[in-house]
DNA sequence: ACAATACATTTGCTTTAGCGTATGCGAGGA
DNA sequence: TCCTCGCATACGCTAAAGCAAATGTATTGT
């Protein structure tokens, strides 16, 4: 059915998406499971504010984390909140036409393609596609 | 055409949005050209805060203003970049769901349909039906 | 058990958001 | 011209966001 939970926080959904680093997050997660030492490498920015942007989008729903030994791994949870679905996946289409997140996702894929050319990725686990984003009714 | 601005700053768009009073203004606006007299008399807030939090709609683009003598009309300008427009209409829609929102309709129509017996609305200009808002690709 | 790795969290700081109150400004009306 | 109305903006404050740097915490390797 295509019934949303009465009354969704949209607000709290838009201030994740407010910041223009969360979103190069979730544009990197498009599709994908990505470890968190990617984020820090394909950004360029230093562990602890990827780490502070992650816990924002975690508390506010829209990623989950899930440890693999030393490594963890973060993939977009679409929201139950039909609504809410739709418009964060509208929000990864429009962000696949912008420059910056084009050249985000080209350094990831040629990391995790010769990640041993990254030394800070030697040995990290490669980004996982996966199809939880798959478009069900937009 | 399906062209959009390259590089649109969707985390503008979403900052706007991230507010529950401006998701008001916004669900109010729907569909409607509305004097500020009304928004405040709707959301039983002080007539400062609706003008500043139409002023940050205003910068974001979201929302146009449209002077009539003593009065001032409040519009939604839907954003030309075609996923921005999605996003909005999207949101649009989810408000639509929400009890509050509804709430707020309701009291609108009651208002503006009866203007004299709302002391602080005694010759207001009515909110204007407009067409701005039509479904044109989703 | 000890050290190293991969993330998470805390601390201290600066910036920005949001609010109430007071004030400014443009458009009628007297 | 002065006053009032409808709205916008400035001011002072408090709370939250965002950052860098330091510290904490699992997990793995030795």
């Amino acid at each position: 059915m295509t019934r949303s939970l009465q009354n969704y926080d949209l607000a709290l959904l838009f201030a994740a998406l407010s910041d223009r680093t969360r979103l190069r997050l979730l544009n990197l997660m498009d599709g994908r499971e990505v470890c968190v030492c990617y984020f820090v490498e394909i950004l360029g920015q230093s562990q602890p504010k990827i780490s502070r942007h992650l816990a924002y989008l975690r508390r506010a729903g829209v990623v989950a984390a899930r440890r693999e030994g030393k490594w963890v791994h973060y993939k977009i949870v679409v929201p139950t909140n039909t609504g809410a679905a739709k418009i964060l996946r509208e929000t990864l289409a429009v962000l696949r036409e912008d420059k910056g997140m084009q050249a985000d996702l080209t350094r990831l894929n040629k990391s995790c393609c010769v990640p041993q050319k990254v030394s800070a990725l030697e040995g990290a686990p490669m980004p996982m596609i996966i199809e939880a984003l798959a478009c069900s009714s937009c």
